[in-house]
DNA sequence: GCTGATGCGTC
DNA sequence: GTCGGAC
DNA sequence: GTCCGACGACGCATCAGC
């Protein structure tokens, strides 16, 4: 009897599969648990990293393996033959690898006479194997390790195998749900899952610390980011001060959201994802590393010139290792997690403030108490006015809530600003998309007097799936032409598309993208030759600043 | 050494 | 970041 | 209220292939 015994592969990629196929909340907590509860520690934390989708602990902390299209295609072309065409057509209509793969490999065309028994373990260990892979040759290697796995898949396993490799479940599940199974399973309070979860923020671990009855060792601890807490979007001051009232107000900031820690000599940045950027921002390292306490603060990386190119010039530095050159860089910090050696996270908001304020440290968000419409709207306008993207408004009685966007932090953003565009082609969804047009390419005219048009983004976002149906048989009755993904189609659809801003752009030849793009309305009412041109957009995109 | 494809993380 | 859909 | 999935633009790192 083998000591390293472990789950097998087929029985998760059998729950899976039944998880997909149900809708009910209850009965998917409940698949779960009775899955989750006969697992030994090991395996346990191995496949709620697979339920999420997280391949492998190697490299990243969000278990990417670096796997996607080509590396899938490239490796299932060793086991079955098929034709480029035939993979397209097949991806086409299933809008998944994973599901590509299955039904490639039960054509049946390379299973060979004995196949080894796949367990998590040994999925895990491959998994493993790809995501260390670095360095000249890398690509082969992990082709011939999902080559191997593959070879030792049923169609079934094939299709989970893929999906965990590539993050891509679709299953239904994500952490909220692995919570309630965990505390269904091991018999112990969801909330106490829920709130070791905030803190540990691994939900693996998690549920191994349920079954061995160690959730209440979680506790809030420096150099373990936690879950930023999040806004509301709102749409307006008045609903702001409806829903809470009196309440704390400061400038959203378009920059990068930081959670700083700090204990003696060492200082420690975190994204919002929760990766660790250190490396990236060595000027604040500096900046924070001459205070005197220990502490962890939330908020936000911003870079102070560049007018309007401050997001970006942010993202030039984040995986730019390494540099030599300074930029006026700053941590605007507006909350304190950790302080005077104890957690902040339960304390309210007003109490969280007074001790970030008493840090001493010199950039901490100004903020304004409200409880008027007209005053948070002067606030809002002010920091527009400022240069910043609109406002952020807090409940002052409420605690810090790691990664929830409930009703005690809104957001009002800029009002959009909208251009009237025309559909000139479409792309194939994927997922529950699959074989539906789902994402439309756009165009204005190229001048006034020139009816050329000229393609300047791509949206999907603001349609029902109705709609999305609708548009789908009329672009199928006006298209074209078809290239690879993309359905082009007769100019008939004029939309109009709303979007935070316009950036330069060498993807579209307008020679501009729009940011956050979004449907607003299709106007059926509108001709051709009254969509918006390429001069309006320069017009706009001169205002921004 | 350069270029294009691919993957990933930020918003 | 955005949004719609389902519970 | 909350969770989930289907999507947008950008820029950088990495690797394959020339």
């Amino acid at each position: 009897m083998k000591a390293a015994s472990s789950a097998l592969f087929l029985e998760f990629s059998l729950l899976c599969e039944k998880l997909s196929s149900t809708s009910s909340n209850s009965e998917k907590v409940r698949l779960l648990a009775s899955y989750l509860r006969n697992l030994e520690s090991e395996d346990l934390g191995i496949a709620v990293d697979f339920l999420l989708g997280r391949a492998s602990r190697v490299r990243s902390s969000e278990g990417r393996a670096n796997v996607a299209f080509a590396t899938v295609r490239d490796a299932l072309c060793q086991v079955v033959t098929f034709s480029d065409d035939q993979l397209l057509q097949l991806y086409k209509e299933h809008g998944d690898l994973g599901e590509v793969a299955m039904e490639l490999l039960s054509s049946g065309h390379a299973a060979p006479l004995v196949r080894g028994q796949l367990t998590l373990k040994r999925i895990r260990d491959g998994m493993d194997d790809i995501a260390s892979a670095q360095g000249s040759g890398s690509e082969k290697r992990k082709v011939m390790t999902l080559t191997g796995l593959l070879l030792d898949s049923s169609p079934l396993e094939a299709k989970y195998l893929i999906k965990i490799l590539t993050s891509d479940m679709r299953i239904g599940v994500s952490e909220g749900f692995i919570a309630e199974a965990a505390a269904e399973a091991f018999s112990v309070g969801k909330e106490a899952v829920r709130k070791a979860y905030l803190l540990v923020n691994d939900m693996s671990k998690v549920a191994v610390m349920a079954k061995e009855g160690r959730l209440s060792d979680a506790g809030f601890s420096l150099f373990t980011p936690i879950r930023p807490m999040l806004a509301e979007p709102a749409s307006s001051a008045r609903q702001i001060i409806d829903d809470m009232g009196r309440c704390y107000v400061e400038d959203k900031y378009d920059g990068i959201r930081l959670q700083v820690h700090k204990k003696g000599g060492e200082v420690r940045l975190y994204s919002r994802a929760m990766d660790d950027v250190t490396r990236f921002f060595p000027e604040i390292v500096e900046q924070i590393s001459r205070l005197n306490e220990d502490f962890a603060l939330d908020g936000e990386l911003i870079y102070e010139a560049g007018g309007r190119l401050r997001f970006f010039s942010l993202q030039k530095l984040l995986r730019n290792e390494g540099r030599r050159e300074k930029h006026p860089l700053k941590f605007v910090a507006f909350d304190a997690l950790y302080a005077k050696g104890r957690s902040l996270l339960d304390l309210p908001l007003v109490e969280r403030k007074r001790e970030l304020f008493a840090l001493g440290y010199d950039n901490c968000a100004p903020f304004k108490e409200v409880s008027a419409p007209e005053d948070l709207e002067r606030a809002f306008k002010d920091s527009i006015a400022r240069g910043n993207e609109g406002i952020v408004a807090k409940d002052p009685e409420s605690t810090y809530q790691p990664g929830a966007r409930g009703k005690r932090w809104f957001k009002l953003k800029k009002a959009l600003d909208t251009l009237d565009v025309v559909v000139i082609g479409a792309q194939y969804g994927n997922g529950k998309r699959k074989g539906l047009l789902s994402d439309y390419v756009f165009a204005v005219r190229r001048s006034r007097d020139d009816p050329t048009l000229v393609p300047i983004g791509k949206a999907y976002s603001g349609l029902t799936d109705e709609e999305l149906r609708d548009y789908h048989d009329f672009f199928m009755r006006n298209k074209i032409g078809e290239k690879g993904n993309t359905v082009w189609v007769l100019p008939r659809l004029v939309i109009e598309v709303g979007f935070q801003s316009i950036q330069r752009s060498a993807r579209y030849e307008s020679g501009y993208a729009l940011r956050f793009p979004r449907i607003i309305s299709v106007r059926a009412d509108k001709k051709l030759d009254e969509i918006d041109d390429l001069q309006r957009v320069e017009d706009l995109f001169k205002a921004q600043g």
